[in-house]
DNA sequence: TCTGGGGTCCTAGGACCC
DNA sequence: TCTGGGGTCCTAGGACCC
């Protein structure tokens, strides 16, 4: 089994913490530059302040309920974070830490699950004052129903989901929009098909899912029916790309003022990757404009530098920028929003594999083996490419009548008997 | 007589998560 | 007037190497 510890409105949770007069009272926190709503205690959203609200939109009932608004304190969020996985991990050593506020631990072999659980809540909440709730099941989506149940339906906060009928009438209520892994994209397609609620979308076919929602929708539907396809990461893995990004609470109408908060975000992504020890291949600047100004017309633009690590290289992101700004505008410079680097430090790694037209016996048997086993691998990981882009191609190109196989889809995998 | 085969790395966008 | 910040993986190729 495995179990989903979550921490319950984790920012606010942390803020009432340190001011326990705050208990019970409706209490916010917001993003940088105090635009947005990022976390509400179970008062403000029963007022019916949204996830993601802009502030000057949530105002009237912020005033007239009386609510509590914080800034963000990433500092002492990140610290809370630390003691309540410390605590965790002292009790069930095999765990992967998934977000501030998250950890997936190891239950397999445990005698009595629920038990366990309620007592590292207790503990947790003993120690750090940090309410969370406990979802076990045999995967890891099924942890995540588990625990959003936890939540809403159970006074322990701890519930244990392992029984088909309880999923069954669990997934029966759960929209699928819920789902873990679902956004908002697939949801509404979903729903233009009559998918509505979870129970609905594990009833659908599996190769149509993996038609229209790739590999990882068909991972999710697996998951759900009980088969293991997410596996449990318990060892910290290194970054594969570092952001900062940061918007302006006010328009730039600058070109020196962007100047330097380009220099500002290079300089503080810069000290991010050494503190990874890391080593960057390439380096992007984004610059977007306002998304939502219905005055002014939409911008996204980007400018990558690529090298070969390692690297001496000296980068000089500020003139990057500017020519950014220059082909984007098409025009010098006037004003526009948003400033953003990127480093992505290690490329994405796809398998292929070349193959030819199964009637001309053209596939080499002890590559259709091998192919089999990468596939299975690949389930768990990557892309498996059946073909490639140089000699398949041109087989198809020069020789129709040997009709090679050239795909990169998992219908034609299936078709060849993968 | 036939015309490769096995790779690495990069690009750029789309979806998702908390 | 004011709309977060930090990440992950997948797709569908293209360029290039020996």
């Amino acid at each position: 089994m495995i179990a989903l510890a979550d921490c319950n409105n984790f920012y606010a949770s942390c803020e009432r913490v340190f001011n326990p007069a705050l208990k019970n009272k409706p209490l916010i926190v917001l993003s940088n530059n105090d635009g947005c709503v990022i976390a509400r205690s179970n008062e403000a959203k029963a007022i019916g302040i949204r996830m993601g609200e802009p502030v000057f939109k949530a105002k009237k009932l912020i005033v007239e309920n009386n609510v509590n608004v914080f800034s963000t304190n990433f500092a002492l969020y990140g610290d809370m974070s630390k003691r309540v996985m410390s605590l965790l991990s002292n009790m069930s050593p095999d765990i992967e830490i998934y977000s501030i506020d998250e950890a997936f631990m190891d239950f397999s072999g445990i005698q009595d699950c629920f038990k366990l659980a309620s007592e590292m809540r207790e503990t947790v909440i003993k120690h750090t004052g940090i309410p969370i709730s406990i979802g076990i099941a045999k995967t890891k989506t099924l942890t995540k129903v588990a625990n959003h149940y936890a939540k809403r339906h159970t006074k322990e906060g701890v519930y244990v989901l392992d029984n088909k009928n309880q999923i069954n009438s669990i997934l029966k209520s759960m929209p699928v929009s819920k789902l873990w892994g679902i956004g908002s994209r697939y949801a509404r397609m979903l729903n233009g098909y009559g998918i509505n609620s979870a129970f609905d979308f594990i009833s659908l076919d599996e190769s149509w899912v993996l038609k229209k929602m790739t590999i990882m929708g068909l991972k999710i539907q697996q998951e759900l029916k009980g088969k293991p396809r997410i596996s449990i990461n318990t060892s910290l893995s290194p970054k594969k790309n570092i952001c900062t990004s940061r918007s302006f609470g006010v328009k730039v109408t600058q070109l020196q003022s962007l100047k330097e908060s380009i220099s500002s975000h290079a300089a503080r992504c810069a000290e991010k990757l050494r503190l990874e020890k890391g080593c960057a291949r390439y380096v992007s600047v984004i610059i977007k404009t306002n998304p939502f100004s219905e005055s002014e017309e939409y911008y996204h633009g980007y400018k990558t530098m690529s090298f070969n690590t390692p690297t001496n290289d000296t980068i000089d992101i500020v003139s990057a920028a500017e020519s950014l700004l220059k082909s984007i505008y098409k025009k010098e410079f006037v004003y526009k929003k948003s400033g953003v680097i990127v480093g992505d430090i290690i490329p994405q790694n796809q398998i292929q594999l070349n193959m030819f037209d199964i009637d001309e016996k053209r596939i080499k048997r002890d590559k259709l083996n091998s192919a089999v086993d990468l596939i299975n691998q690949a389930v768990g990981r990557n892309t498996v490419h059946i073909g490639s882009q140089g000699i398949a191609r041109k087989w198809q190109l020069k020789q129709e009548k040997l009709s090679p196989c050239y795909t990169t889809k998992w219908d034609d995998l299936l078709k060849v008997g993968c």
